[in-house]
RNA sequence: GGUCCCGUAGUUCAAUGGAUAGAAUAGGAGUUUCCUAAACUCUAGAUGCAAGUUCGAUUCUUGCCGGGACUACCA
């Protein structure tokens, strides 16, 4: 459930709701705060209230109520002055309001603490299903930088949040990997590099493969495949021993991607330890009659649903990726405790997970119904879709290394010939700035739309980007320095006018409004939006208002304050979708 | 065929059912003796089509058109 957190609201409702009561009428507190809304500019005013909601209880059109409710407000420490505009009430409130209620408590910190929700189911958010033997690549990117900024964002707003991932580390893409590197490839191993390495065996088999299909050469290779699957399933033999050493290789990559982006699972579960009791699970159930058997398969018919038939053990009796899940879903619950469990993987799944959800609600567990699956959109290269089976992808680690070094080129090189800044320095920097750019990049589009991957373009960064939103804490950072902001400085509010100043007070105050709205919609692009539009107020504010030719001292310093709030609400929102800012650019 | 997602400026993206549909890029014109020009200002340009619900629809409903995903032994 939402808590009233917005103190400006609530105080503006108040005055609201203890107004229309005098005029003999009851709404709820609730519903004011929630009606309270923008105005389209701010010439017309802060805040607005439409009166379209009262008309069915006053019995009277918007307009008037609204004139009506204007006319009766008293004088208080809020409100400066009120423009009734047809059914809207515009709100312009006092600076010094703003000043207590919102830019007090974030320079203290307590604006940050504020309690938004309460009673919120233990809740796991499973994210990054990477299979090893394949390389990492943009792709997996879109849901490593969603997941980690829904899992921040969960716990800003205070949801308790377990976070968990689910590699593949078992299945036929492990067989084509290994098939090719021991009997096709001649290659030496390389000493460095041998994730990605491993992941280009994988598309070279795979490519391979599709090429000799119907030859004898592939019938060999499906032998030796099922050879290597088989000594996986009962675990020893030569090519056990192989799978247990590439694996690494690929979990040591995964770990590689995992550290770069600063991202952490309190849980990792592997299908090759679930995948023996999902088989277990599947035959419990066959054998209490819940699955049945069809065309020497065994599964559950959920056509009913209009879900078909859903397939838990092959011909062969091995499990499948549904089995899997299942048995996750139920060592989720069962062994964590979890009440509510969000899965974050791409749309291709949802019928897989529709599935995954009926059976589990069909086997009678109370937790299916608060199970979401977080569907997102895939990356794509303008040339078409991205397939490490096609070899058409773009390595995660190489993007990486093109964007800083694009970075440091572009921007920084100069920094460093200048002896403004040390080499190291600017390599620092150059890998904060591309960690934002690539990390913005993916949560600022909305999930449900896929991205064009335009590898020039993206190396860029103008515009809505994250190194935008970094150049403006940057900015900020080193105005105050030098013109040497004292926190313990005096502050009047009050002398805050210029309309540049009070934009930023404004979009400051709804902070937490957007992020829980971003984070209960599953909407990270809400908060780059938000971002986006405070950084661009405050260049506007940065370009009309000079604080170094300030001449009152008490202006330039509650200026400054001001920008200190904004530089707390910037990083703070960056920092919830894990990017970081750097002190200079 | 069925289910789901997406159609907004040339392009890439915004818009709790509300006031004049916002940006960015590309195009045109400007801003630096001044705290970081990775910036700012001005200019031009868009809701696939057709009904319906509503005081009010880019948003909700239905149909059509266009694109994508899924639809039993891969994950």
């Amino acid at each position: 459930m939402n808590l009233l957190h917005n103190d400006i609201k609530v105080e503006l409702g108040d005055i609201i709701r203890s107004t229309i009561e005098e005029l003999g009428f009851n709404i709820s507190m609730a519903d004011i705060y929630h009606a309270i809304g923008r105005t389209p500019n701010i010439e017309s005013g802060h805040f607005a209230f439409p009166a379209f909601s009262l008309a069915k209880v006053m019995r009277k059109g918007p307009p008037v109520i609204a004139k009506m409710i204007a006319e009766k407000i008293p004088e208080n420490d809020l409100i400066a002055e009120i423009n009734t505009v047809g059914p809207y009430m515009n709100f312009s409130l006092k600076t010094e309001a703003f000043g207590r209620l919102v830019c007090n408590p974030i320079l203290g910190g307590s604006y940050f603490q504020k309690p938004m929700i309460q009673d919120s189911p233990r809740t796991m958010i499973e994210y990054s299903q990477p299979n090893t033997h394949k390389e990492l690549h943009v792709g997996h990117m879109r849901n490593i930088a969603l997941g980690d900024a829904l899992i921040r964002m969960h716990r800003y707003c205070g949801y308790e949040i377990v976070s968990s991932t689910f590699p593949g580390d078992v299945g036929t893409h492990v067989a084509k990997c290994l098939w090719y590197m021991k009997h096709v490839n001649t290659e030496p191993i390389p000493t460095k590099g041998k994730g990605a390495w491993l992941g280009q065996m994988y598309s070279n088999g795979a490519l391979l493969l599709n090429d000799i299909k119907g030859t004898e050469q592939e019938a060999e290779a499906r032998e030796i495949m099922t050879e290597i699957l088989k000594q996986l399933e009962v675990k020893e033999g030569e090519y056990f021993d192989i799978w247990k050493e590439t694996r690494q290789w690929s979990v040591d990559l995964m770990h590689q991607v995992y550290d770069w982006a600063g991202v952490k699972f309190d849980v990792w579960y592997w299908e090759s330890d679930v995948d023996a009791d999902s088989v277990k699970f599947a035959l419990e159930h066959y054998n209490k009659g819940f699955f049945k058997k069809s065309k020497g398969a065994v599964g559950i018919d959920l056509e009913k649903y209009n879900l078909g038939f859903a397939m838990v053990l092959k011909g062969d009796g091995s499990g499948l990726y549904l089995t899997k899940d299942l048995e996750l879903a139920r060592r989720k619950f069962q062994d964590y405790g979890i009440e509510k469990n969000i899965y974050i993987v791409d749309k291709r799944q949802e019928r897989h997970f529709k599935q995954v959800f009926k059976i589990l609600e069909l086997l009678g567990f109370e937790q299916a119904k608060n199970c979401f699956h977080l569907k997102y959109d895939f990356v794509r290269l303008p040339t078409g879709p991205m397939s490490s089976r096609e070899g058409t992808i773009i390595p995660i680690m190489k993007l990486i290394a093109r964007m800083e070094g694009e970075i440091y080129g572009e921007y920084l090189k100069s920094q460093v010939d200048n002896s403004e800044i040390s080499e190291s320095e600017a390599r620092e920097i150059a890998s904060v700035v591309a960690k934002g750019a690539i990390k913005y990049g993916m949560v600022k589009i909305d999930t449900q739309k896929e991205i064009i991957f335009n590898l020039e373009e993206w190396i860029k960064i103008s515009g809505n980007s994250g190194p935008y939103q970094q150049y403006v804490c940057a900015r900020i950072s080193r105005l105050l320095e030098k013109q040497g902001y004292d926190p313990n400085g005096e502050i009047d509010w009050s002398l805050l006018v210029h309309p540049a100043e009070i934009e930023l007070l404004i979009k400051v105050s709804g902070f937490n409004d957007a992020m829980l709205s971003a984070t209960q919609k599953y909407q990270p692009n809400q908060v780059t939006n938000y971002l986006y539009d405070l950084s661009k107020s405050l260049n506007v504010f940065y370009n009309d208002v000079n604080i170094k030719d300030t001449e009152d001292s008490v202006l330039k310093n509650t200026r400054m304050a001001l920008l200190e709030v904004i530089w707390k609400v910037e990083s703070r929102g960056l920092a919830l979708l894990g990017i970081e800012i750097p002190k200079k650019m």
